[in-house]
DNA sequence: TCTGGGGTCCTAGGACCC
DNA sequence: TCTGGGGTCCTAGGACCC
């Protein structure tokens, strides 16, 4: 059996932890660059605002005119609490796949028993301990698949008669939540793939899960097949410890305000070549390739201009130092004189397991592990940039814009809330 | 005044080579 | 003279997730 705990608008119940004034009032929370909509509490969406990734900029008005507070993402805040609610939601469980900021699949193994005091009892002790200890505010699913935990937790929020907690332990339940939910709220079904399902007649969850997979594989993918056997019980999903590694790494942002300048694209890119570097060594990883682009917004006026360059490395790396020295020759490619950069980016494919790559004789490697992993120690002990390469810059003059940002109550001493007696 | 998120995986199709 | 198959690598964009 597998849990699914999943915390309720995330970033906007964070933002109540330790602002009791806003506890009863609609909040929603912007994206970075204060862009659009990704977040919005149980008393916004009940107003029927603060719909997921709409501009801001054009909803401004109804926001205010409702008496909406807004808040800025404040990930230092939110990534915070998230180790919390996961630390709690670990106890729970003999395995935990921490499958993102506000959610985590809880392992009970393949012949998992029902717990003494029961699947349904188990589900509201966590949901309650996490709500004791973090003070947020969590959905708990539980079913023999992924796919069916996913399911489960979607009902608890969703389907009448089930409050916080929903257990797919027998048929008859999987078969009325199943019935119940729209095809495109099943997990891995999309806006797309749900258009072309619901032609072929197929609504609902439940009518999904009674095609022939591997008909499905034929008219879809691999991808759909595994949906529907896992929505029948079959496990197809392989997390049994760790998470696989990713194939590609990414980081790319928005400018707070368009950039024209090139060393301040150069020093952009820059960061997210540090970024990724230090992803891929996390993953124990080098990488044989990389990309970079640069792109104006495709709103703007006067055309979309968007310009990449590959790199192949002759040794792969996992050195920042080697993964920086691209920028200069991308530079050449990237950067065009009046053109009002929006957005830019880096990426490592093509990555092999550390080690297992075979060198080549005559291109021996020229990393330097040991000045890395001390400079990875060092920003992990004292925090994020203390040692950095100089590349970056030390001006965040292209930082994003974040008007409306509550304090980092827990990361930063002048943040920490002070009472008063 | 202006404003439009970020990450990963997958694949069709173009470019290039032999 | 003109034409042609098949493989690899890269790019752009689609699709999905939160």
């Amino acid at each position: 059996m597998f849990a699914l705990c999943d915390a309720n608008s995330m970033y906007a119940s964070c933002e109540k932890v330790f602002d009791p004034s806003i506890r009863n009032k609609p909040v929603v929370v912007l994206t970075n660059n204060d862009g659009c909509i990704c977040a919005a509490c149980g008393i916004a969406k009940r107003m029927g605002v603060g719909k997921k990734f709409v501009p801001y900029f054009q909803v401004k008005k109804e926001l205010e005119a409702a008496g909406v507070v807004i808040r800025s993402s404040n990930y230092e805040l939110y990534a915070d609490l998230s180790q919390r609610m996961m630390d709690t939601c670990a106890r729970f469980a003999p395995d935990i796949n921490v499958y993102s900021i506000d959610e985590c699949f809880l392992n009970y193994g393949k012949e998992a028993t029902a717990p003494q005091e029961g699947w349904d009892n188990l589900a509201s002790t966590i949901r309650k301990t996490v709500w004791r200890e973090v003070r947020l505010p969590i959905c708990v699913g539980i079913g023999p698949t992924p796919t069916l935990a996913k399911v489960a937790n979607h009902a608890s929020k969703n389907v009448s008669g089930f409050t916080g907690v929903a257990v797919l332990d027998n048929e008859n339940t999987r078969k009325h939540v199943l019935k119940q939910l729209a095809v495109t709220d099943v997990w891995g079904i999309g806006m797309r793939l749900g258009a072309k399902l619901n032609a072929l007649g197929i609504h609902t969850a439940w009518e999904l899960a009674n095609r022939d997979p591997s008909q499905i594989r034929k008219a879809f993918s691999i991808i759909v097949e595994n949906t529907v056997r896992e929505l029948n019980g079959e496990v197809r999903h392989c997390w049994e410890t760790v998470r696989v590694a990713k194939k590609e790494i990414y980081s790319t942002r928005s400018f707070g305000n368009r950039v024209t300048d090139y060393d301040e694209l150069r020093a952009a890119l820059a960061g997210h070549a540090e970024t990724v570097s230090v992803k891929l060594r996390k993953q124990k990883c080098v990488t044989g390739s990389m990309t970079l682009f640069a792109t104006n917004s495709p709103h703007d006026n006067g055309g979309y201009v968007r310009r990449s360059f590959f790199h192949r490395f002759t040794v792969p790396t996992n050195d920042t130092r080697n993964i920086l020295n691209v920028i200069d020759s991308a530079m050449s490619q990237l950067f065009q004189p009046g053109v009002y950069y929006y957005k830019c980016g880096v990426g490592l494919m093509d990555l092999h397991e550390q080690g297992l790559f075979q060198y080549d004789l005559f291109n021996a490697s020229n990393d330097n592990p040991r000045l890395m992993a001390c400079m990875d120690n060092i920003n992990s002990r004292y925090g994020r940039s203390t040692v950095q390469m100089a590349a970056k810059g030390f001006e965040q003059r292209f930082s994003m814009k974040r008007a409306f940002l509550s304090p980092q109550y827990t990361t930063q001493w002048p943040d920490i809330p002070k009472i008063k007696c």
